[in-house]
Parts: C-alpha cells; sequence; structure tokens
DNA sequence: CCTTGTGAAAAACTTCACAGCC
DNA sequence: GGCTGTGAAGTTTTTCACAAGG
C-alpha cells in the first residue's frame, strides 16, 4: 500500500515526503504512519518528512521483494489473460514466467511472450525458482489446483476464484473475490 | 464473505448450518460468527444451527442487495473485458448494463451482449437506475474518471486501478489492487 | 515554524466461558 | 448430546498528545 503511494510520488521527482501528506493521500492518520515506519526502523528527518528512495528500499526488504520474483499462473482464460499482461506486477517486481491451463485448446498457444503448458506438466516450481503463483481457475477447480501447486513447492497462493481454499500452514492465500468487495459497496450506499 | 460461503452450501442443498462449520470453512472461530450473526437479528436455533435460506435473505437485507443492481464499466481493456464476462456478479445481484471506454477503436464494438459507449455519453447514471460504477481504467485516468462517475450520479465506484481516488464522501471506493495482493505474500513466505 | 518518534489513553476487535434451549 | 447468544476478559489496533530536533 504505502510502495504504491511512494512509488508514485518518486516517479514524480519528489524527494521527501512527510507523514501528513501519506495520511492524506491513503486516507489515514498521520501518527498512524508514523508508527508503522518506526516499525521498520527510524529513519524520519524532522521538520522534513522521510527520504523516498530509503523508505522504497527498506519497504521492499522487508517485504522480501528484493529483487525479481518470478510467478506462475494458472488458468488462461479471460481473467487469467488480463492478469498475464497485466502491467502492474512490474513495480512490485514479479515476473509471469509461466502460465498452465487444462484447455487442450489453450496449450501451446502464447500469452504475451509466454508460452500456455499443461497443467499436467506444472512439475517442481520450487526447483524452477517458482515460489509463487496466481490461481486464477473456476471455483470448482480451485481446491484442487491448489493441491497441485503445494505439491509442486509453492509458497504463497494468490487466489482469485470466489472461494476459500485450505493448504497446509506453511503455505499463505491471500484471496480477492471480485464480486464479493462490489457486493459491500451497496451497503454504505 | 459469508454470503458466498452460505450460497454455495444452500446449492449443495443443505438446509441448515452450525457455527462451527462455517468458522471451519472461512478460517474463523465460531464466537465470532455467532457475534456477527446476532447482530442481523438472532435467528439461529440452539442444538441445530441457522437456517441458510434464512440467513441468505437476511444477509442481502443487510447488504442492501435484494432485487438486481445495475452497474456500469468503465474500461474495456483486457481487465473490463474479464469484468463484463465474470460469471461471478450474479450471485449477489449484480448486472453491468453498461461499458464505456475512451477508445475510438473499442467504442461500438460488443462485449457479450452490451454495446461499447464513449465516455462522453456517460450522462446521468443515477436516472438510469445505475448507483453503482466499475473503474477498469489506467492508473494516471483513475481520478479523471471517478470524477466524470460522481457527476453522474453513481454512490459507489470499485476501482480496478492501483491507486487511490479522492472523491466526496457521499460516495463510497473500494479499491482492489492486484499487484499490491500478491505483494504481500513474499512476506509471510 | 515545520516535522518525527513514542508513551499513554481510547477504541475496536477477538476470544473465552457459560447459561439457556432444543 | 449439540448449538446459540452474550457478557466479561483479553488482545490488538488506532488515536491523541507532546517532547525533541532540524
Amino acid at each position: 500500500m504505502y510502495l504504491r503511494a511512494i512509488s508514485f510520488l518518486r516517479r514524480q521527482g519528489q524527494d521527501y515526503v512527510s507523514s501528513r501528506d501519506l495520511a492524506d493521500q491513503l486516507h489515514l492518520k498521520s501518527p498512524q504512519i508514523r508508527k508503522d515506519f518506526s516499525y521498520f526502523g527510524a529513519f524520519g528527518v524532522k521538520g522534513i518528512g522521510y527520504r523516498v528512495d530509503t523508505l522504497i528500499g527498506r519497504i521492499r526488504e522487508i517485504l522480501k521483494l528484493s529483487g525479481t520474483q518470478k510467478a506462475a499462473l494458472i488458468g488462461a482464460g479471460r481473467l487469467g489473460k488480463a492478469l498475464a499482461l497485466y502491467p502492474g506486477f512490474g513495480l512490485y517486481g514479479f515476473e509471469i514466467v509461466e502460465i498452465f491451463d487444462v484447455s487442450p485448446k489453450k496449450i501451446g498457444k502464447k500469452i504475451g511472450n509466454t508460452k500456455i503448458q499443461s497443467i499436467k506438466h506444472l512439475g517442481n516450481l520450487e526447483k524452477r525458482g517458482i515460489r509463487l503463483a496466481i490461481l486464477a481457475v473456476p471455483a470448482e477447480a480451485a481446491q484442487e489446483t491448489a493441491e497441485r501447486l503445494v505439491e509442486g513447492g509453492v509458497r504463497g497462493i494468490l487466489n482469485m476464484a470466489p472461494c476459500y481454499i485450505t493448504v497446509p500452514k506453511r503455505v499463505r492465500v491471500q484471496t480477492i473475490d471480485i464480486a464479493m468487495e462490489l457486493g459491500i459497496l451497496p451497503y454504505y450506499v
């Protein structure tokens, strides 16, 4: 969250940012931000604010985002395709290096520069340096596919299917249910 | 969240569900769920659990999801297209009735049964019964487009662009930043 | 002046424990 | 036996207030 906002400031050529400015942009309170940053180890300059480059470096370090992280994409449907070509992953240093699907129609085709492989050839992702996977399959197939990913040595799964999946606790799952996010809007309206 | 899990149970033909079962499925604690449901007004049956149909009805009521909610989609790029054809909105009673884009290449074409219109013809969405919008435009265009939506009388915006947008406080914004969600995974890995 | 950093107070949330009911 | 509903306890998070520094 911070990373996105601060990177934006860097692109605008800003060198320093105050907790107040960030608070306004992110709709938070300023002491909250200072407290968060103090957990990172303090490096703010009193009267000025925080150095943008230092902040980005430190956050990337804490999030273990140093260098490039390889990720696999499972599911080459419409959503999968949109994700494969989504430019936003670059900011966090992610690269989708392999794409898998079950459909024989799709296998062998390319999305961007990456060839779609059969899910049967998932193999050991860990050995190929892939620790993260993005799951863009129908809800019915999500659990089964997640289990394959775990077998393949994946450590984190971004689940785009509208369901919860159960995995060993050494594996971290983050679920995004787009319809659900839309569903809570009318409540506030 | 509950709606998704409970709807799934209904499709499976289950009539009643206990807080314990839901807790297991959603990875929560059972008193938590009972407390949430008690805010809805209590209607559990001691010794049995909660009636699935009653629960769904009540949750839809609280979320103001009764009937069909019309939504507009802004941005007919890859992500927009995937969202337009995303089947998951149905569960929550959403229907994307209008699609807009800036690109002359796309205007006039159809996604599914819905024609892509020029963003210039956004007009008064409120009068056409549209109170929600899904924003699937590049980050640079998000703020400007959001302002147009607010002018058009929209009350809730689901923002898929990787940035925060500022709107009058009568308008509710829900932001989904896919890359960010992926970005927090390595931290736990 | 402007900022950060932090202890203390307040609020929100989570968990526990158990009475009451089927 | 099983399960709900809820007050009380515990924990975490958020907010405030202010000393201290450029």
